[in-house]
DNA sequence: CAGGTTAGGATTGTGCATAATGCAGAGGTA
DNA sequence: TACCTCTGCATTATGCACAATCCTAACCTG
């Protein structure tokens, strides 16, 4: 059986079909994303049957999504008591991004050098063309969103360390929920200076690693997660 | 319904009764001091069932314990395909050690200047009792052990980033696994110069945060780790 | 009004049904 | 013969409905 649940939120997910065995994960996400975009509010008990009736799944893969995210520490969970919604602040935005600064920043350096240069000038065309396109429209976010995926992923995974790339990937869970919260909130106010402003520092990383400087790269990666946080955590309290 | 599980096992919770809403802790805890102890091997598979059978528990605490420990990141859990503890090959403790060395030479820019100096000058002294130390007796080594543990995690607390903290004190599980076998190899070895060359190597971060110099201090942190690397993987498969 | 009691809802745990995976061996092809 | 593909089976993870337990809070009762 493979079946369709939520008719909104995430755009990465929007109409995508779950399958067996990818339950878990999803819920995750799905949960991960209302918790950021405000749906679900700090304090907010999280009762099983309800989010298992919404979701249209069992409550094995609810439960076990929350232990998960008991992990990742955005939820607290209370034996016998259940699974409360922690405050999200500005401060813990800060914190998980210097936590990815120093990761990506290291995996940045690594990388250096071990990236095919054609598939570099690829994604530092598509940069170009974000930079210059005028339209902003809900599939341009689409495109730069997955660019931007792209990036980080081909950085994590040519960094030659794969322990390094799959602890990245866990904390991605994180930061694309940070991002596409902070991206819908963006286009609600239709404030899209950002995009051109994040395509020059993805270019500037592209660029960086094209001419093999691994101090420059690191340091666009660093500057670019930095200018990040800013506009991540706006709009959360303090 | 309360029942008796494993008859052996850490000594915190040897004859303890397991009541209901604690079956999910108790089974990851168990698991966690099978996998240090070498009862659980690396890359070995962990089958759902026979854990049930063994720990005298239904599948669904034993599953939520595993995407538990997976959080950890001491075990992979592959779709479909069950859990596996993680393998520690030399490679991998190299790589570890990377992130390891990121993470916390992060926390040391950060803790510098935040930690009361009469706690650093206190740890300097004992570092200093290490080094001028003769004798290597098993004592001598659980004294050199708790040394470190506590440096480390004084800087992970003192960092103000209680994410970072976390981070790191998920990656310690995985240190600490190396730390014990690669001393444990030592002692049996009577390779002892590497207790006073640590020694040093802690005072020198010690010292460096005493007199306030972030640079030094990361710089130092970064010596040690790098140092480990070499020491802990030895034995390995490679 | 205090203290015990009970009913309702929620979490937690169990056993079973189902789906996915991997392996072994048959059969085909070069 | 060597190699690849495919099929069927055994094993295992996954998901679900139900039962047991726990917590809360309203409700008696003296």
């Amino acid at each position: 059986m493979s079946r369709t649940l939520q008719p909104r939120l995430p755009a990465t997910l929007r109409g995508t079909t779950f399958d067996h065995g990818q339950r878990r994960r999803m819920v995750a996400e799905l949960l991960l994303a209302e918790i950021f975009q405000g749906a679900l509010q700090a304090g907010q008990h999280l009762v099983i049957k309800d989010l298992s009736e919404r979701f249209q799944v069992s409550s094995t893969p609810i439960r076990e999504a929350l232990v998960q995210l008991e992990g990742v520490g955005i939820i607290d969970f209370v034996p016998n008591s259940g699974a409360v919604v922690r405050q999200v602040k500005t401060s813990d935005v800060k914190e998980v991004c210097q936590v990815r600064r120093a990761l990506e920043c290291e995996a940045t350096r690594r990388a250096c050098g071990r990236i095919a240069l054609a598939e570099l000038h690829e994604l530092a065309a598509a940069f170009r063309r974000i930079k210059s396109a005028k339209r902003r429209s809900r599939s341009f976010v689409d495109k730069a969103r997955e660019l931007d995926s792209r990036l980080h992923d081909l950085i994590a995974d040519s960094c030659g360390n794969r322990f390094l790339a799959k602890e990245i990937g866990r904390l991605k869970l994180l930061f694309r929920a940070f991002r596409d919260a902070s991206w819908e909130r963006r286009l609600a106010d239709n404030d899209c200076y950002r995009f051109t402003e994040e395509a020059d520092e993805h270019l500037a990383v592209v660029e960086a690693l094209i001419a093999g400087s691994v101090k420059q790269a690191s340091r666009a990666m660093s500057c670019h997660i930095r200018a990040g946080v800013k506009y991540w955590s706006r709009g959360l309290p303090t």
